[in-house]
DNA sequence: ATCATAAGTAAACAAACATTTACTTACTTT
DNA sequence: AAAGTAAGTAAATGTTTGTTTACTTATGAT
């Protein structure tokens, strides 16, 4: 049997990334696709039912998943809570200034119904990659360093700023109006914490 | 002559965002839009010169326009800092509650290049709509009450965890998890306005 | 009342779409 | 070295796309 050529499945998925990110997800076409990968229409459907399933593959796959372990490298839920958040923003910002592509898909999961939909199944499923950073904001809590706020608010709070700054940081890159720069970051980060202390 | 038929053109764009938050951007089309508001497709192109022109108007108009004005309602740069957040975060959490499509438009702002192109460049002709807001933090910046700063920072811890919670609070009229109260977000409201005092 | 005119329609256009068919290629196993 | 088989291709499938053409309708101005 002809084994797959994984160079050829590679390039299908960094080259949707990619035209995602430059042209946007509704101008992303299986015939655009394949010819941009060098590769035949047909190549895309040994490994995908469809386009939909490819999608959704390439969001879990190569953007969440990906981001989720980046964000908790060697992130400890016993962190002392300012070091514990500087890691995970540290760790979030690195990833997608490193993947601008995952950074342009990630934003369509928050837009797009297909893709929302696939990471709120996969969060029930997987047991949910934001369990290490609860418990870690639990023993905080428990502790008296933070206030005790439920999930949904510790996420919009502790993530959401870093996701803005990012894109700002992109669009700084473009049509450079005001540089975000390490600093800002860094105080953005210390007013999150100062925030949520008790 | 015959004078224009404003109920069809409000039709076209309630029905285009209506499609946008169900069945998602990449899955508007302008004959699937036509049949839907009860019009010929050459209707839609007497007022607009084509999908991108109709788009971006959409997002400019019926999405941005609308919220920041929404935002600024009984808003004043000279309020003190808390009751200035409070007021912003509550005036953009009525508007998004009471208009779940221009969310979703609005999320696909951020994603899609080809209205985040439109976004950018508005930003720069219309003289920001951010600039009361930015007046407001300005004065309590030089009067010693929050931090100092740059805007891109204030943006991004003022507002983003705002746009999470609204999501949050969609996501769970879909699929109840946990419900995002009006108090979870006062508590997040406090939290940012905390994370800015000096 | 009728005319001028833009609003509006239904049907059609080529181009692009997702997907498949019919075939060839390259590698493992024998 | 030959056979078997999944990977891979080029070209075609029918459908849907954005947009236009050729025509009809409704209304303010004459």
């Amino acid at each position: 049997m002809r084994p797959k050529n994984l160079e050829k499945e590679e390039a299908i998925r960094t080259i949707a990334l990619q035209i995602i990110a430059e042209e946007g997800l509704e101008n992303l076409s299986m015939q655009k696709l394949a010819k941009a990968a060098n590769v035949s229409p047909r190549t895309i459907y040994i490994k995908y039912e469809n386009k939909e399933d490819f999608l959704v593959k390439l969001f879990i796959d190569e953007v969440l998943g990906a981001y989720e372990k980046a964000v908790l490298e060697k992130f400890k839920p016993e962190m002392v809570f300012a070091e514990g958040v500087k890691k995970l923003w540290a760790n979030a910002f690195r990833f997608f200034k490193n993947n601008r592509p995952a950074y342009a898909l990630m934003q369509y999961g928050k837009s797009s119904p297909l893709l929302n939909k696939a990471y709120q199944e996969r969060d029930i499923k997987e047991g949910d990659f934001f369990s290490p950073i609860h418990r870690f904001l639990e023993l905080n809590a428990k502790a008296g360093v933070i206030r005790k706020l439920p999930q949904e608010a510790y996420r919009a709070i502790l993530f959401s700023p870093m996701f803005e700054l990012t894109n700002e940081y992109f669009d700084c890159l473009d049509r450079p109006k005001q540089v975000v720069t390490d600093k800002v970051f860094a105080d953005c980060c210390d007013a999150v914490i100062k925030g949520l202390l008790k």
